[in-house]
DNA sequence: AATTGATTTCGGAAATTTCTGAAAGAACGA
DNA sequence: TCGTTCTTTCAGAAATTTCCGAAATCAATT
């Protein structure tokens, strides 16, 4: 009876899943690991990779992958069920959650790597002993210095709890 | 005299440039644009195009339309020199407006495109008289929610001067 | 208006990323 | 053990992004 409900529904879904993979793209990640996670996103229950492999007609091997992937960035959960040998993934929906996640792994893959290459180019130039070695010491510093403070800001922030970052968040907004 | 502080600068301009380079590449940012915003950064006076297509050994085409990218970016700026008819390229070298510029520039291209996305989805749903409807508009609302939030904060972020962002900083990580 | 020097555009090449399809591997039950 | 079912891997194909090189355009100068 609710054929026209369910229609519309699947439409509704069908359009985040693909906007939200268009929207992927553009920050840096790829679409289909981005459509993926809006599909389990807005699933009512665990989805199988066939499940996924249907619903968004990709090959096993890309369904695989990128569900794996997303299971390594902390944004999908595997579950098991009784009797039933397939693995289920299931997406964590609480924005705030899927929020301190996303923010802890890049800054584990983008923030922590640039201190890195800061600190040595620092280093590396830390004894040249004219007006544009400094100024480029003194550049790479900067750079540092602000990175590490972005970098403090993010561990802070990644340790709130959803209730207080609204509370300071009133503050700031307020 | 100064031909081996000379080569060690060259030498650890290369390195940033060249790590920079990757790093951008993970950013989501092409490696020659993150390239050649490493050399402005650290260029003592504004580079022409045949500069950067020298140093970087990159064909025109590419010196071109990255610098042109970058200006659009905000994060380069365009100075012409009496008697001279190149035009030379200089990046912002303050931190702080670095990183306003690309919190402004990240906002207006992937939040706000988020945000379309998502109240679309919630406008589309949101009389679906189910209970997985329910559920869909309501996840579709909580992300518009937190994305709202997330833009809000960016655009106060962005409207502080350096030195009151410190100021909260302090507190915040104090 | 012709020359010179600089900027811009763009078709196709090259490099990189993503995807498929199939085969190999593991887990389980009969 | 053997067969079944699901998972994992991977080589090559396809798609996408980036880049080169050269031609076209523009603008200042003679």
């Amino acid at each position: 009876m609710n054929a026209t409900a369910e229609e519309q529904l699947k439409q509704a879904r069908d359009e985040f899943v693909a906007q939200w993979g268009a929207l992927g793209t553009q920050w840096g990640i790829n679409r289909t690991m981005a459509q993926i996670h809006a599909l389990l996103m807005t699933a009512p229950a665990p989805l199988s990779t066939d499940d996924v492999m249907a619903d968004l007609e990709i090959s096993r091997g890309n369904a695989h992958t990128n569900l794996k992937e997303l299971v390594a960035w902390g944004l999908v959960r595997i579950v098991v069920r009784k009797g039933d040998r397939r693995e289920y993934f299931e997406a964590e929906k609480d924005v705030w959650k899927i929020f301190i996640t996303v923010a802890r792994e890049r800054k584990r893959r983008e923030i922590d790597p640039a201190l890195g290459v800061l600190r040595k180019c620092a280093e590396i130039s830390e004894d040249i002993d004219t007006p544009e070695g400094k100024a480029f010491f003194d550049q790479m510093r900067q750079l540092e210095e602000f990175v590490e403070f972005a970098s403090k800001m993010a561990d802070r922030v990644a340790g709130m709890k959803h209730g207080f970052a609204l509370q300071m968040a009133a503050k700031l907004l307020g």
